[in-house]
DNA sequence: TTAAATCCGAGCGACGCAGTTGGTTTTTCC
DNA sequence: GGAAAAACCAACTGCGTCGCTCGGATTTAA
């Protein structure tokens, strides 16, 4: 899960339309404006997440998008990982896993990664456009009573 | 909270260095051999590393860095933010909040990168290097039973 | 037929990343 | 004292992505 400017700026898009979402489709030009994004970059964006299946296109004059599923079916992980690289992988992280795990000592971070990329998916696929846009931003993850993480507690983990 | 592959290098290393901790110091031609990063690249870590606080070095041969703190005192999350950029906050995205705030309708998406930045650094600052080294990934964080999100539960929050 | 809109591809400047080069300083050991 | 091992330091480079522009083409409502 890549976490960049571009994926915030889809995300900005599609509460956007979702927040504009009427009879008739939204322009990307209209969301330019109000954004204040570049209409050709928005095409870019709009281009992929047309292809992930997120919008529907009318094209012709009153044309525009529409979401494809409601704004409380469409979680803000899908919208990023629509528009983003699938990032480069440039070391073990993110692959099969085989191959890194072959050579522990050199990949001791690998859990960390994935515990980490998780966390991430876990908290943005919780959150959907709706959400957004009614700001329910559900405190949904409740850190347990383990305050001081020194030392001991939870020993065995598999 | 920026996440690029530079944080994990960095990481990678101070796993490294904290695993390898002795009586000696831990030169970085060692870590940089063990973990196949580049010698000068680490080096440039290890500066920052070290201006942060989190490693002490030692000059001269037979010399090395040291952490600072022990391994159960340091923390993923100060490691990152030690080497990585602050990120160049392109739009509106964790300055102030003020002057993003006035346009509500523009920056509806603001509450949730806030709340995502705040996962993350709730997430690696709950884990230290021996957390790591002995593999304790503590799935710290617990979902709550909330499953479906399409609508209901949770309607006022501020 | 005009014009509004989606579509499409090529290219561009800037920036950070990962690494290289070429040093200097400090310090240990012979 | 000299050699060598290490940390230090600064500049530069190749590369990829980002955000964006330009110049179109296709579709379609009015």
């Amino acid at each position: 899960m890549k976490l960049s400017t571009k994926g915030r700026y889809a995300v900005m898009a599609m509460v956007d339309l979702a927040r504009h979402a009427q009879a008739k489709p939204v322009s990307l030009s209209d969301i330019a404006t109000r954004q204040e994004i570049s209409l050709s970059y928005l095409e870019q964006l709009f281009a992929r997440l047309r292809r992930a299946g997120l919008v529907k296109s009318v094209r012709g004059p009153g044309g525009g998008y529409r979401l494809a599923r409601g704004s409380a079916d469409t979680r803000v992980s899908e919208i990023i990982l629509a528009v983003d690289e699938p990032i480069s992988a440039t070391r073990c992280t993110e692959m099969g896993a085989t191959g890194c795990r072959a050579d522990r000592s050199k990949c001791l971070t690998h859990d960390l990664w994935e515990e980490l990329g998780n966390q991430i998916h876990l908290f943005l696929s919780s959150v959907t456009l709706l959400d957004v846009l009614e700001r329910k931003l559900a405190p949904r993850f409740i850190e347990a009573p383990a305050a001081a993480n020194t030392e001991s507690s939870m020993a065995a983990a598999s």
